[in-house]
DNA sequence: AAATATAATCGTAATATTGCAATATTAAAT
DNA sequence: ATTTAATATTGCAATATTACGATTATATTT
């Protein structure tokens, strides 16, 4: 993106940005409700099930995990990834509470 | 970002994240916060309160219109611009239904 | 009409993202 | 120890984003 002068901006404005960097892009999106939508930890399926090359997901699921959105089992054979629940209440809550930011009326 | 296979994906996974890639930048974050905190319209004053060049901001503001977020006034001298509420609580909503989806206990 | 103020557009450089083939790594099974 | 199955890493090509200077368009003042 450029230079992108993220020092410019508040931690907080920084950290929503970031947050929806890793929604911003439908597989990631997909991975993400694919994997919550689960009753138990995932082990494979996520590359047919998504229909991206097996590097491309590992990738994107790298994305959501620097985030705190994953936990489990990550190395060597048959991983074992869930969501974690309290980093997802706290995304919740934080879209929520700028969403809810609205002092305005006009137009 | 290379090819991005959008066709992929289902219509809600893409709006989501096009939704997401709005706000996937924290000049964005803040033009969205700042409009929606003032009483009435904005009319300038966002190029020196964000702290990039009138070009860039205007470049965002753009980004931000395309996906409905903005109303009013865009042309000539002294815009106004606001926020569309409407979309704005749909965005919400969108957001908040996708946090929702969880119906996973492991790990 | 000319000057002024403001925002949009164009062009372009720097950097980031997406995606995959090839390869490496890891852990379990044989 | 080998093989096998599954995921991670590397390297690279294609494309997108970010940022800004220069310019252009538009509307308001003078």
């Amino acid at each position: 993106m450029g230079i992108s002068k993220t020092h410019i901006f508040s931690p907080r404005h920084n950290e929503l940005a970031k947050a929806a960097k890793v929604m911003a892009h439908p597989a990631r999106v997909a991975i993400l409700e694919y994997i919550s939508k689960q009753e138990g930890c995932i082990c494979t399926d996520l590359v047919e099930e998504i229909g991206l090359a097996q590097p491309t997901i590992s990738q994107h699921l790298n994305e959501i995990k620097k985030v705190g959105l994953l936990e489990g089992t990550f190395e060597g054979k048959n991983l074992c990834y869930c969501i974690n629940r309290e980093k997802w209440v706290e995304l919740q809550q934080f879209f929520n509470s700028f969403f809810s930011v609205i002092h305005q009326n006009c137009c």
